[in-house]
RNA sequence: GGUCGGUUAACCGAGUGGCUAGGUAGUGGUCUGCAAAACCAUUUACGGCGGUUCGAAUCCGCCACCGACCUCCA
């Protein structure tokens, strides 16, 4: 097992060499959606990039255990204290239970993740599955003194944990100079400290999903689900823990804090974070109203969308980013992307029917060597995939004849393509199929054999009106040297 | 206001103190009955102003602009 392999921690802010606590495995937790509404780009990026991370870490013939929760309780809007439940909120706006929403929203969470190829993870674990656990985790941080009770709920104390740790350093910032920069919020007099969070709410009259509890019949806070659930699955400490670059903070900050508070000592080695999806180089945001949901993006139907963009097509387009890097959406670039995978799974076809070379003109070595270094660079995917194209001009200049390549390479690129293009970047060939259909395959055969035919005799007429037939069924007729080749649109 | 990050050619998007990233689009050529594909060649770059250096787009400083976080967000 190689441990060349180095990814950005964001607690240190700088790249360090991956070694894991206990190899050959790993434990890998990733923060997961909120079930409340439908999944959107933003999401496809966040689990693109882990399932990169996952795969990869899999290809290094590491095992992984990869939690990713499901939270579908606790996660309020807007200010934290005071906000509805955003389960709730749809439950009421759609009539429905609040676990009939959960539901679903997971299901059709997991269809999208399905359709993107991202792999499940190993424990999709859900906070309302959790309560205990997560009262037994505010027991401890209370036992330890670093949380208070107030009318029933209970606080976090964020002043007296930042006076032995430090509340803060994840997100680079200080809790003093937080203060001063704050403005007083209203209706928090239950709170000692304005940055004080919540580890258990007591539920209000109407509140629908309640919990009995030694404090109050209440729900437990958001930032404790990941702190408990990972502690359950994964163990006090472990090797990574994911997610967007707008989880940082507080909701990160957070974790560490009740981590810390309950155990004596921080969880989490390697902090690693998504970067976002702009649009018009804004930020994707529920407040600026300009979310482009999954579903929307492989139909086409949203006003942003000149057509539709297959998974794969988005899956790729999201790979060609650098995962710390923020991507701006566009149709150009989505075009691009499209255009763009259409040519690597060609030349994937190709690689099958390209004919050895005694000796080769290239060096494939040489290039499988720069995938893995692309890799070991903190997941560096456009670097990997720059060299996956150095590939596809081998391959097409080996088919044109300009390059050669031995048998032995040939199985090299194959294996090169199988590794990178398909099981670690986890694309997928979905215009594959077209000769599945041995019927198919056959009634092609007749005619593409009746046209040459015609072309033989050179009445050109016949053969075009062929092609130009085919295309109107749907079906594109490339001529090469010796026959043609044929796919469906 | 505080903290942090960014500004790369038509578009997207990597990276580096001196050596063509890559994709898409454009142009010219090869191939072809035509078309498509492919191959070869090729145009417009590193926000501005200084500094360090033999050499900077890459390091440092200042300025401009953009964004993120500081409230829920992947």
């Amino acid at each position: 097992m190689d441990n060349k392999l180095s990814i950005y921690n964001s607690l240190s802010r700088k790249k360090e060499q991956f070694i894991p606590l206990n190899p050959p495995f790993v434990g890998l937790y990733v923060c997961g959606p909120t079930v409340y509404s439908n999944a959107h780009l933003g999401h496809a990026r966040a689990y693109v990039t882990f399932d990169l991370l996952y795969r990869y870490l899999m290809h290094l013939g590491y095992k992984v255990r990869y939690v990713r929760n499901i939270t579908d309780v606790g996660h309020l809007e807007n200010d934290a204290d005071e906000g509805e439940d955003k389960i709730e909120k749809r439950a009421r706006l759609e009539q429905m239970e609040p676990m009939e929403v959960v539901q679903k929203y997971i299901n059709t969470f997991l269809k999208n993740m399905e359709q993107l190829n991202i792999l499940h993870p190993s424990i999709e674990p859900r906070a309302s599955g959790h309560i205990i656990e997560q009262q037994e985790l505010i027991k401890s941080i209370l036992k330890n003194g670093y949380a208070y009770e107030t009318n029933g709920s209970v606080y976090f104390d964020v002043e007296k944990y930042n006076k032995k740790y430090n509340y803060g350093k994840l997100s680079g910032r200080v809790l003093e100079e937080l203060q001063v920069n704050t403005r007083n919020l209203e209706g928090q007099d239950e709170k000692r400290g304005p940055f004080d969070f919540a580890l258990w709410k007591k539920a209000s009259p109407g509140h629908l999903m309640r919990w009995p509890s030694p404090w109050s019949e209440g729900y437990p806070g958001w930032h404790l689900e990941c702190s408990a659930m990972s502690t359950k699955y994964l163990g006090e400490v472990f090797d990574i823990h994911g997610g967007g670059m707008d989880l940082q903070f507080p909701h990160h900050e957070c974790e560490i804090a009740q981590s810390t508070a309950a155990q004596g000592k921080e969880s989490v080695k390697y902090w690693m974070h998504n970067n976002m999806i702009t649009i018009n180089g804004q930020k994707m945001a529920r407040s600026l109203n300009n979310f482009i949901m999954l579903d929307q993006l492989f139909s086409g139907d949203h006003p942003l969308l000149h057509q539709a963009y297959s998974p794969m097509t988005v899956r790729f387009f999201i790979l060609q980013a650098h995962y710390r890097s923020t991507i701006d959406f566009s149709n150009e670039a989505l075009q691009a992307a499209e255009k763009g995978l259409q040519k690597l799974m060609k030349a994937n076809e190709a690689l099958n029917r390209l004919k050895p070379s005694l000796s080769s003109s290239v060096d494939i070595s040489q290039l499988k060597a720069r995938c893995h270094e692309a890799m070991d660079d903190d997941l560096n995917s456009p670097i990997l995939i720059s060299h996956l194209f150095e590939g596809v001009r081998i391959i097409n200049a080996a088919v044109d004849g300009t390059e050669r390549v031995s048998t032995s390479d040939i199985e090299t690129l194959k294996r090169l393509f199988r590794t990178f293009v398909f099981e670690v970047l986890g694309l997928i060939n979905e215009e594959a199929g077209s000769a599945d259909d041995k019927l198919t395959g056959n009634l092609m055969k007749i005619i593409i054999d009746l046209r040459q035919d015609a072309k033989n005799r050179k009445e050109w007429t016949i053969s075009d009106n062929i092609r130009e037939k085919l295309k109107k069924a749907g079906i594109i007729l490339k001529d090469l040297k010796d026959g043609a080749e044929w796919e469906i649109e």
